[in-house]
DNA sequence: CCCATCCATCGAAGTTTGTCAATATTCAGG
DNA sequence: CCTGAATATTGACAAACTTCGATGGATGGG
């Protein structure tokens, strides 16, 4: 398989994405020795974690289908045919964009429902506003 | 190697995904047969490709330390140590950003700097704001 | 000119990802 | 319970990605 470790959207990611300035570009031509640490390796992993589950077409189409169903909610079954892959496929995308907390899935009967979590995109939106 | 073909940030993506709200899900328990496209296929890649660039820690990072930089702008040389990879790695990840349209190169004498796209990632914001 | 430096490209290795067919799981009805 | 329908999970495979070392191209200084 592999162990898709998509960070909940939400997760703490602060939008100044923290980086001190460098100390003014000491003398030479080029090449200032220290930049005291970029943006924490953790932070970037967890953000590159929520892009690379809107870094592919099917799973953004899904996000737009969904987004613009009836309560922004759509079962599987209304999902499979509009991007034309396998049901398995579905699942499997529809699975990471929930990991990463983009979706929430809610089971009536014997299907499952997916929904937009409130805001998930919009706080995707603010990382980017201010870099 | 691999074709990276990502298109330009701006590239004409409009901010309401295009999706045509469907026909009021038809009477049965579920499935409504007609969703009228989600968001063609084309948008989606275009969109798609711009999030793979940014869904790479490295590249955020990246990303990170040159919009710190004096004047948005940093020369290869001040990137290597920072991110700890190797100078080939960070040229072909400074490449990526580049082509998605997120960074624009310069050389002065035997340094290249890059520099970012004013707006770029501003772009990106929108595309999500009201998704 | 020749050399050293900065950067890009190439070729290769290892990992991750997208996709499907097959199978398991869960639930509603009879 | 047994069956059928809707989803999820597993296993497999090809394509794509990240990374590196080695090499090539350009630029500026002796």
């Amino acid at each position: 398989m592999t162990t898709f470790e998509l960070a909940p959207v939400g997760a703490g990611v602060r939008v100044d994405l923290g980086v001190e300035v460098r100390p003014a570009a000491s003398g030479g031509a080029c090449c200032s020795p220290l930049v005291t640490e970029p943006m924490d390796g953790a932070r970037a992993e967890q953000l590159a974690a929520s892009f690379k589950a809107l870094a592919d077409p099917t799973r953004l189409r899904l996000l737009s289908i969904v987004a613009k169903s009836e309560g922004e909610e759509a079962c599987v079954c209304d999902l499979i045919e509009p991007v034309g892959l396998s049901q398995p496929t579905v699942s499997h995308h529809l699975k990471i964009l929930t990991t990463a907390g983009f979706l929430e899935r809610s089971k009536r009967g014997t299907w499952a429902y997916y929904k937009l979590v409130p805001g998930a995109l919009d706080r995707m939106s603010q990382l980017l506003a201010d870099a």
